[in-house]
DNA sequence: ACAGAAGTGGAGGACGTGCCTCCACTTTGT
DNA sequence: ACAAAGTGGAGGCACGTCCTCCACTTCTGT
């Protein structure tokens, strides 16, 4: 027994790599269109491989979603750390916020893990927790140049982004950008100062496509 | 066969019209605290009577639904046709959106149907489709008076709704008012004029509170 | 008081959905 | 060419909801 018979590390099969590939990228897909529901099976099917090969790979849903995100995580939190060197503080933060919400509007999976705190385990919780300083000194950049109001507090970001993203989740098929004339809205509710409104950057809906929102609409199950 | 042995009307038997009673009334509790998915066995368990007893007086949950609900939408009704009366315009628009969220947040069940669009019977759409008519009149009486900013439209009211909706039902676990803070911000960002942001209403969340809200996120099921 | 109509309850069948296992078979590497 | 590695997908399991069915109980009119 000089070597034991299956060594952790060993890199896999060339064939066994490529359907690994594959299932990661079909995981991606399903994630961003479908969010973190899809079951391995739709996933497998993507992939063009058995559900066995799936569960062989990764024994859990939870360690798939781990693996696909950590880095999308990570990015995105470089990215909010490069509206904190906006030269204007509030574009800052309007960007941050508005990034946020069109990754969100596109990849629905990516807003599960984001903001649902239930999925993915240490590495991508890890990840989320980076997001919290960064926040922080966005909002307090902001509030000292006197742009932002200064009764909001950095908590309240998330949860704006929670009602953007339930907006935007109803909204995607009756008018993918509607999102854009929710934000202005909001975003002019946390100005410090303003005289008159801000163009919204997008119309109304019309109540045809109000009717079809509602439809998409579905209450938080059980 | 001078009298066919079922008269379509004929009054319930006493105690039919009991259970009936009661199952109405632990209808209305179930529905208002889990929403609309509660299932008709557990209603029946609420009033106490089997749910062979529920299906004879109900026989699909539409209909239970429809019964229920078509009162408490005129109801909801009148108190927007009364806003549309304060001396004030803007604080009619205001008044009704807080009672609307107040209402939403406390029943599930009757935001759910007033907000879906999927549930309800004939006798609930009805009732529904009467508040278009003063939701409107309540939005261009406060742009009138140039209280209102004059971009927003109507059909706005019901997605602003729904996102203070979303955001109502993670926090009500958490801090069962923390809609108001939010229903502030999205108010200041609908005022046509307005130098200093209006104080608050709520305090905002710490990060615990939002760690706990984020855990009741569901996205959409499928 | 009693007959028969009306009403009852809840076990259990039908169905749907998602997770994951298992093993006869195929592919790969040496 | 042969063993080790990898595969696929049918099907088992667990769950949950809806709704039916019928032996039993309760009511009501006479």
């Amino acid at each position: 027994m000089a070597t034991s018979p299956i060594t952790p590390d060993r890199p896999l099969r060339r064939d066994a790599e490529r359907n690994r590939q594959a299932i990661l990228a079909a995981a991606r897909d399903a994630f961003a269109e479908d969010g973190l529901s899809v079951t391995l099976d739709e996933i497998a099917r993507r992939a063009g491989v058995g559900v066995g090969t799936v569960y062989r790979r990764f024994p859990d849903k939870e360690q798939l979603i781990d693996a696909l995100f950590e880095d999308e995580i990570r990015g995105f939190v470089a990215l909010a750390e490069d509206c904190l060197g906006a030269e204007d503080s509030w574009d800052g933060l309007m960007r941050f916020v508005e990034q946020a919400c069109e990754v969100h509007a596109c990849d629905r999976g990516f807003k599960e893990v984001a903001l649902s705190g239930v999925h993915g385990l240490e590495r991508v919780s890890r990840a989320r927790e980076l997001m919290v300083p960064v926040v922080t000194r966005l909002v307090h950049r902001a509030q000292a140049d006197g742009k932002l109001r200064a009764d909001v507090v950095p908590t309240d970001l998330p949860l704006i982004q929670l009602m953007l993203g339930a907006l935007s989740e109803c909204t995607r098929d009756v008018d993918p950008d509607a999102w854009r004339r929710y934000l202005g809205i909001v975003m002019d509710g946390l100005r410090a100062h303003r005289e008159a409104p801000t163009p919204l950057a997008h119309p109304g809906l019309d109540v045809v496509q109000v009717q079809d929102a509602m439809r998409a609409w579905r209450p938080a199950a059980r």
